[in-house]
DNA sequence: AAAATCAATGTAAACGTTTACCTTTTATCG
DNA sequence: CGATAAAAGGTAAACGTTTACATTGATTTT
């Protein structure tokens, strides 16, 4: 692969002068840009971001680090594209790394994307206190939280009001006569849990309703806890009648349960489900959820990261986009 | 950011030694490599990726290029977690880019890779003859295809069988007592496509049936043209009694359209469709499908482009992985 | 017309590593 | 005991860029 040094010997000018073509810096008279850009062209020419990286100081490495828990999770999926897009029509590219909520991979990812020096990481901290992300943050790479956020820490993050998205959920489903309302819930460590656990709360406390532990179940956001834990409320003798499940996989585990007993949605039981499904509509019944924008989250946060990359100095932005009420046919 | 050179002054060695004993070179006696270790571990150093692999040119940069048309594809998701494992439990990072099965994307994405200097390159070509892929192959980067191929060209690659695949999913119809079976294809310069494609026609050759052009369909592979093939079909005057839809978004649009005409599965309209779906248990009816090993897909390929990297003048692999017919209740 | 300024380009150092080669010390052998 | 080999560690060049600074020649100023 041709190198700047190949490059001007080829144009018969000297490396500094090919360096200020890439960079289209003004101070190259036209000729020689023209020549330049030919000895480029004939040799293929393609600078070596590596070397880029490592030699520049200030200004851009175009190159950003982006830690979800599952990329086979829609909403972190989504999300995901929403970085990206962003990212490549600003010419970044991303690195995507997967933690699989495992604060080791986690761990070993933010030391790689530390020292690829990246401009800056977008990730949902495992936790709140999550001390790997804050000793990160600590180290001033620059960093936006997203979906989840650090406990006592001021920083960029983008976040969706789940207390109020939950809240129009339990709400909907209070309105249309349900009063013993399952919750299957995610890990309470993570800030999303709980404030969607206090949406639920602040619904039947609206509407003076106790609200009863038996019917509250703390998953881990997998498949496999929500139709477990579907399974124990559907199995309690007086069991509710409606289920309201914290994310979307669990939302599916959840569903298995119900087909498996061959409960009529929703006649013998409503679900609403956190987090909108590209498939939501084709499910029969398609199904009620509290959509959060996903690809905004993303994008948002991109925008950010991009911001403070520009001035470092800027004040911390808080974003709280706002979720949406899916009405469709399963309550 | 400590550097060799700030551990070499404190350990109160040379750079070359710190540098023997990060890539535990045998060359260093006992004592000195305590020496270093305790150094190292008290200023924090982490060895910088980027300059390591400026330097290197054997050895191995621990860093992979996945290139798939769109993570929002469960099938690539899948996928990619399948690469992404594998390379994990080498030590490899995985630089993750989505091309949109657009070729100026994919341009710019190959143009990033290689100024990254990746060890190799994971990929589906957008087309069979894609021209930068073909281009990327020639300058000798390590690559191998997945899921498609390219057109008269030899090189490490992981395939599934689609022919039987799509064979055994009409085959069954048949057998099911269905003869007018609607086919919604995608492009048709991608291999998997027309491989389905002959598999179809090999199922209906072989129970002596006619292939009547009016019901077979190309669409894109994306969600909205399934649903407009979907309607394209229904809307004929003697309209299919079953519906084979080559992959899984467009079998999610598919079943919007069905559901929208309130048609009934499997009673009106048979359906199976190309790839499983996370949620193809919970849909009502759950879906029977194809299922296409994605996991192991991607897994096969990231140990064929390991194994590449070991040893670059091994013969090449040709990996044919087997779908599966998963029968659930749509048909 | 000499001096000062400016625009265009060149020179060389730096970024943080790896590695070929050289030096020093210590062990081995006849 | 001197010669030799092996082991351990050091020196410096290289990787492909960016960039501070130096150089050159032309233009303006006095």
């Amino acid at each position: 692969m041709a190198s700047l040094t190949d490059v001007a010997r080829h144009a018969q000018v000297s490396i500094a002068t090919v360096s200020r073509v890439i960079n289209n810096s003004d101070k190259v008279v036209p000729e020689t840009r023209d020549l330049v850009h030919k000895a480029m062209a004939e040799l293929g020419f393609k600078p070596n971001r590596v070397a880029r990286r490592l030699r520049q100081k200030g200004g851009f490495r175009h190159l950003l680090g982006l830690i979800i828990p599952d990329i086979q999770n829609p909403f972190f999926a989504e999300m995901a594209r929403g970085v990206e897009d962003v990212a490549y029509a600003h010419k970044f590219a991303v690195m995507l790394c997967n933690s699989d909520e495992d604060m080791k991979k986690e761990e070993f990812y933010i030391d790689v994307l530390q020292s690829e020096s990246v401009d800056g990481i977008i990730l949902p901290p495992i936790s709140e206190r999550d001390g790997v992300v804050l000793k990160l943050v600590e180290s001033g790479v620059p960093v936006v939280t997203v979906d989840r956020s650090l406990a006592h820490r001021s920083m960029d993050k983008v976040e969706v009001d789940n207390r109020r998205g939950a809240f129009e959920a339990v709400d909907h489903l209070i309105k249309l006569g349900h009063r013993r309302i399952g919750l299957i819930a995610g890990r309470l460590n993570v800030s999303t849990s709980r404030e969607r656990r206090l949406g639920y709360d602040d619904a039947m406390a609206a509407h003076k309703l106790p609200v009863a532990s038996e019917y509250i179940r703390g998953g881990d956001f997998k498949q496999a806890s929500g139709r477990a834990m579907a399974e124990e409320l559907l199995d309690l003798p007086s069991p509710p009648t409606a289920l309201f499940v914290l994310n979307n996989l669990m939302t599916v585990g959840a569903l298995e349960a119900i087909h498996r007993r061959k409960l009529k949605i929703p006649g013998d039981i409503a679900v609403i489900g956190f987090d909108d499904l590209p498939w939501a509509e084709a499910l029969d019944p398609p199904l009620t959820v509290v959509r959060q924008p996903a690809y905004e989250v993303g994008q948002a946060a991109t925008e950010l990261l991009l911001k403070r990359l520009e001035d470092p100095k800027r004040a911390e932005t808080h974003l709280k986009l706002l979720p949406k009420l899916v009405i469709r046919n399963s309550c």
